[in-house]
DNA sequence: GGCACCAAATTGGTTGGGCCATTGAACCAC
DNA sequence: GTGGTTCAATGGCCCAACCAATTTGGTGCC
């Protein structure tokens, strides 16, 4: 036979490279596809056979990659139409899926609050030292439609409220402020869909969203931050109602 | 973008239809078999193949399932082993999957301590509020452990350093803080892998923990707050002299 | 018994084929 | 035009293999 002891010295061919990640390539391939063809966000990527026949591999596999894109939340799969690009890529850059646990309950909600104060104080206040005037304009725009849409429907502007407050996100120049804010405010509407008593929900923030924009068009990260402050905490104090409803009704 | 009119006329709002997800139903199947079966992290999942057989479904939806789980950092697939749950499930987890463009420059690293400025802040001021004797020993002992490490070793407390981080998110009563943070940490903590020329990087933070921690102690929660913030201030001073460090270094 | 070695069973990774449900655009009747 | 119909395109799902890495169990040699 051939040398016996050759698992135990392995002196020269060591290429473990390359040895896996056939749909990583797959990936690797499609963000060179979007930059040499500037596909943008919310464009058209090729279909699933194209792709599979254009990288040479089986639609199976071009599938398993998208599906990890897709729950990275980076594309849209639309059955019968096609899969749409939802954010931007490039080749360096990092994805950092984190889940907690996110309940439906009191506690689980104040927690995405406290989050949420920590955070929009410091988009505010980040906002009224860097937005342009482009992005001012923005914010003022949105404000415009909340208050309209809240004054005409008697309350019910909770997606004009919510661009409004991406908007400043936005202007914040770090869009980390609005991806995590983003996760939090995903409970909060999964918590709505369970009505709980509170038919003036939010309707308390309402006159802070005026005077918070107030503060970042004169500057004032310092006062911006607070009429943040003073935002949240009618949210949380219209929450603390809710859960004493919530208590009453589940006792009887 | 949004529809102005639709508020004058209809104000129905149609459930968002959606007869069912396949994989989705997959993974809720799988949701509930780890919590029956007490499935720990670390432990190995069903086979995709029993998976198939037992859900009746093909194992290839099996795979685009485990797939997404696999994006999210859920389990990890090892070939010719088995599937291992990674992380702790629940019914209602919240994915948060965080995207920030090229993950190795200096603007990347300073959203994340935007991102950790404000929270550090807040959860120092929720600890000062709520923690109770147990969870200030604990956090007095991490930080002279730290202190001594820093002397004994002329600095090289990182690891030390980030435990008194962390009992401090702990003793706020909100994990949140911890998760989150803990992943910007993981962002800077890659990124330190590339040493870049700041020989006494995060020195400057030291007497700030000590002085923090007294203003827990005190229950004083906006005194905590302030020092958390001339904490993050030294490290934010810090990354600014390793970006100019490298700007030199990358303009040769 | 203890150890190195080998071969089969197990398991995730990939392939190529196929069918179904949904979508959207072109087309047609009214 | 309006409203329906047809039809090709596309993603969702299934099937039956085969490949590659790993584990497992046995075998034979000290």
């Amino acid at each position: 036979m051939s040398n016996p002891r050759r698992s135990l010295v392995n002196p020269i061919d060591m290429s473990p490279i390359q040895a896996i990640a056939r749909d990583d390539a797959v990936l690797n391939a499609l963000v060179a596809f979007v930059r040499q063809e500037a596909v943008r966000p919310g464009d058209k990527l090729p279909t699933e056979r194209i792709l599979a026949d254009l990288l040479k591999v089986s639609r199976n596999t071009v599938r398993e990659a998208l599906t990890r894109w897709e729950g990275l939340g980076l594309v849209e799969r639309r059955q019968g139409s096609g899969t749409y690009l939802k954010a931007e890529v490039s080749p360096d850059m990092l994805h950092m899926p984190l889940t907690l646990p996110g309940g439906q309950d009191f506690d689980s909600l104040m927690q995405t609050l406290e989050i949420r104060r920590a955070l929009e104080a410091e988009a505010a206040a980040l906002c009224a030292r860097r937005a342009t005037s482009e992005s001012l304009a923005a914010i003022a725009s949105k404000l415009e439609v909340m208050e309209r849409v809240f004054h005409e429907t008697n309350g019910a502007s909770a997606d004009a409220d919510w661009e409004f407050h991406q908007a400043i996100y936005k202007a914040s120049g770090n869009m980390l402020f609005e991806q995590i804010i983003a996760a939090m405010h995903g409970i909060f509407h999964r918590f709505w869909e369970h009505p709980l008593g509170v038919r003036d929900f939010g309707h308390a923030s309402f006159p802070y969203h005026r005077t918070m924009y107030e503060r970042i068009a004169a500057r004032d990260a310092e006062g911006a931050r607070g009429e943040a402050l003073k935002l949240i905490a009618t949210v949380e104090a219209d929450l603390k109602r809710g859960a004493a409803n919530l208590k009453l009704a589940g006792t009887t």
